[in-house]
DNA sequence: AGCCTCCTCTAACGATGTTAGATTTATCTT
DNA sequence: AAGATAAATCTAACATCGTTAGAGGAGGCT
């Protein structure tokens, strides 16, 4: 049985899970699939193409997993439901922000920007606005896990003293929100309720 | 007189300017300079070093664009001046989100959050809502920028009726809002003020 | 003269994406 | 079954990249 496109894109998508994306080289993504590097090239056109690829796998899960909206609710509740499985999908992979980012021709990405937007139009919300919503949405959710999955900075060159004197403002925000038993999953919320225009819920 | 790392970083941007993000290697910044690739590693630690010293760059100026914050305004109306400061400084160079997105270590950013938050605060904000704002609108003008940047889908073997076919909200809507005469920073200003929870403007 | 720091050089290593072209393996036709 | 055609993989190599090792020149200081 030869090669599969699918599996080389599974198979693609483990090897980043497993060791991040700077370590999916096609040699040794080629090695796990018992085939030399050019082999590659018949299933996949480009490295570009493959990195596509994996970006569609990951809206398609987000994408998969958002519920059909409540009847009788606001469409932008169920946005911010959509929007939260796609921050949701993109951190159950590692550097899946930087993946989706970074892709050039995502057709699944489209997808999800036209359910959102029909869905908030099939609620009342103006074609206009409904835009501008899911443009802030999509645009604000990416670039936030983009550094929610960015690596800690490794530098212990700069101590805790000297970010506390250089940004006190920001440190002391930092600090008070999270001493009150607030998580990561729930800044990211409120700022998403925040750009949706939904009420505080705090 | 011997090479400087601001004439390193000074070339290094002129050089992304002029051919983009991907022609930045250090054998060809090195030509330019007169100088031999390993020379560099004198003047800077590493290739990433020399990105974060541009993103800061790109940062620096937008710091500097900013004007002071009006007597009576809102603390809000300024600070949609000043990420409309970022996001000219990031289009001002090519590949500019880009450059700040990936940057590891910058402190400029770090200054730009603080000065904002400062600000709101001293508007009468409260240090949470300030933080929340700043976030979101932080990353929501690199995400923005990012995708406004990115290269245009030069692929022609998608038509525009494929398009209309797949998404057809989507492209009844960005029709509707530019054949208003509207452009693109227009629509970067409606949703920035959306985010930030200013009284839309038309 | 000798020494030391700053700055640049030559030479090379290992890794990566990619291409050219030969070669094998599977499928279909007659 | 035999031969032809397409599908899938191979070997070999290229150009380029970031980076390191280590030698050496230029100039001031003791």
């Amino acid at each position: 049985m030869p090669l599969n496109r699918d599996q080389v894109l599974h198979e693609a998508m483990r090897l980043v899970d497993e060791d991040g994306l700077d370590a999916l080289t096609l040699r040794v993504l080629a090695t796990r699939l018992g085939v030399q590097a050019p082999t590659l090239y018949w299933h996949v056109k480009n490295k570009a193409a493959l990195l596509d690829g994996l970006a569609d796998a990951i809206v398609s899960e987000a994408i998969a997993a958002v519920r059909a909206p409540a009847a009788g609710g606001d469409g932008r509740e169920w946005l911010l439901g959509a929007l939260g499985q796609l921050r949701a999908a993109m951190l159950r992979h590692r550097d899946g922000a930087r993946i989706v980012a970074g892709a050039r021709h995502s057709m699944r990405r489209g997808d999800f920007s036209e359910q959102a937007m029909a869905t908030l139009v099939d609620h009342g919300i103006d074609l206009r606005h409904a835009r501008l919503l899911v443009l802030a949405g999509e645009r604000y959710t990416v670039g936030w896990v983009l550094e929610e999955q960015s690596p800690a900075p490794e530098a212990p060159d700069l101590d805790v003293d000297a970010l506390r004197a250089r940004f006190p403002v920001v440190t002391r925000a930092i600090t008070e929100y999270f001493t009150g038993g607030r998580t990561a999953d729930d800044l990211y919320r409120d700022v998403a309720r925040l750009v949706l225009q939904l009420p505080d819920e705090t």
